[in-house]
Parts: C-alpha cells; structure tokens; sequence
DNA sequence: CTATACCATACTATATTGATAAGGTATTAA
DNA sequence: TTAATACCTTATCAATATAGTATGGTATAG
C-alpha cells in the first residue's frame, strides 16, 4: 500500500462528500474548487473511486457524486487501495484479461518460489535460461511480461 | 515482486556462479564482462544479494563470490525480493530505523483497514484531517510518513 | 439548452529507477 | 609489499514512471 498525495486528495475528496449535508450530490467542481486541484485530476481520481465501487456519480444538471456506503461502511485503506490500483498505464490490456494476469501474477509468485537455481540447470550442467537466446529484453520469453512490470505479494 | 531486467540480470549471475566448476570463487570481473555490464552496477546488485545471504564474498586475490546454500535451496523469489529489496534510496533511515518503519508500516496497513471516514469526522459534525492547518505536505504529521511512501501489504 | 458525469489523449514537470563512472578503503594470497 | 579482489560512497546521466493539467469531446438528465 502506498501513501501519496494521490491519495491524500482522494480522502479528502471522500470526507468532502461525506461531510455534504445537502441533499443534492457533491460535484466535482466544487471539491476541485476547494482542494485547489483540477476537475480533470478529480475526474481520473473518482473513475478508480467509482470502478472499486466507493462513490456513485449522477449525471445532468444537479447531478455530482454519492457515497456508495455509509461513511462508517469506508475505511482509508479502501480508498488508498482504489486510488493506487489504476494498472491502465501500465498495460492496455481489456478488463478480462487483467483479470487473468492478476491471477497469473499470484501464480508466478507463489511458483517462483518453488524455482532454484539447480532446477535451472539440466542434468549436462548446461543452463535452460541462461545463453545467447536470451534477448536483453526478456527472461521469461512472453515479452509481455516483462515489458508490463508485475505485482505480487 | 517485480521482474524487470535488474532482477534477470542477478539471476543470471547467480547461474554464473552456480555453474562455476573451478574451486575458486567467481569474480564479478568474469561476471561483468560474460553479461556485458557494468562492474560497478554488479557490485550494487550483490551488495543486496550479500545482505540478504544469498552470496558471500571472499575478498583479496583468487576472491570472488560463492553462493551462500546450495543452487536447489536458493529460488528465484529469492533473488528477486533481494533486489528490489533496497530502500536506501526512498529513506535515509538507519538499518534499525527500518526495521521500526517497516513495523510501523505493517501496523498503519492494518490500522487504516479500520479507520471509516465517519470515524475521522468528530460528533459535532467536524472533520478531524481535513482542514486548511493540513499542509499540502502531509496528511499524516510526521512529514517522513508523506515524503517515503510506505509499502505494506 | 445546460449542467453535470464520463471518456480519451496529449502534454509538462517532477520523481524514480537503471546503469555507469570515478574515487576510495579493507583484506588477503602470493 | 604488491596486486587482486571485495566492499563502500557519491556523482551523474539516461530512461521510465508518476503527478497533475489542458483540451475537446460524448452521454445523460433536469
């Protein structure tokens, strides 16, 4: 988990929303407005609040944005973790296969683990990975993985 | 973990030495030229794979590293925790410094899972963050908490 | 028609990381 | 005592990633 002003925007942004004692919804423009951010770093920061399921936007006029829970039902880390878990940067993949990849990252990790360097070395004492083939580029030969840096306990 | 070309480059040179048929230990020279990169860059990696035990240096003439178990006990999760293991960079702390922000680090994690947003606004309807005494630098007090970004689960 | 969410892309500035360079000290075999 | 090595520090440059803004849209609903 990482702390960052990214983060410390996104809960305050939150405490804004929590703390409207209106009955119409909070827009952006006014948290942007009194964070002294811009509306279109707002906008990136609640498209990860409202896909991790935090905040719900209403459109047209007199629209803005909702809590999805109570305000008790929200810790930080919920929100620290959605506002850090944007990955679209770093791969363009659709949604389904971010999904594999996830549980591909899992599994390499827990598989690597298992993976020591003798396991690496055939029985002539020659080594599987390691010799010229090897592009500078990738360990692993899918250039994906190693172009698209992965994440993992 | 992270796989990226700094770790391939340590695992590769882990193979080097676990191929080494001689019975003398393998110097980084031998390791630099054979992988085409800096001496001084090895001597960065394996300052992190010494401290985390997975090489030891035999110094002076005829020196070089050995690995500190045998090729099947050491894994690849291993060698690639030791490198992205070092922190000096985003923390100037002492060795025992880290070890208590690393605590401190796990315990926040876990903390922050049970702090709500309602529970950071007092009963008079007043939030406790969030206010203009808030500098932009720091959510938390401690201004080391913001400038290092803490990694937790 | 207008206020909003929602979306995409490009851009600048700053921070981080990858990798090299250049200087050193400590240790030890020969 | 000399030379080969590990081991250490700091500086530096390049490549990449991240933070944050700008711009120009489309979709929705009052």
């Amino acid at each position: 988990m990482k702390l960052s002003a990214k983060g410390r925007y996104a809960i305050r942004a939150m405490i804004n929303i929590a703390l409207n004692d209106t009955n119409t919804p909070k827009t952006l423009l006014e948290i942007s407005k009194h964070q002294g951010i811009s509306l279109s770093y707002l906008e990136q920061l609640f498209a990860l609040l409202r896909k991790n399921n935090l905040v719900a936007g209403v459109r047209g006029p007199g629209g803005g944005y909702r809590l999805s829970a109570d305000p008790s039902e929200i810790t930080i880390a919920q929100i620290i973790k959605a506002i850090n878990s944007d990955t679209t940067r770093v791969s363009d993949y659709s949604k389904k296969d971010e999904l594999i990849w996830e549980r591909f990252s899992d599994k390499l990790c827990k598989y690597l683990e298992t993976v020591t360097l003798s396991s690496l070395i055939d029985d002539d004492g020659n080594v599987v990975i390691e010799d010229e083939s090897v592009t500078q580029e990738s360990l692993i030969t899918e250039e994906s993985l190693v172009k698209e840096e992965w994440d993992a306990a």
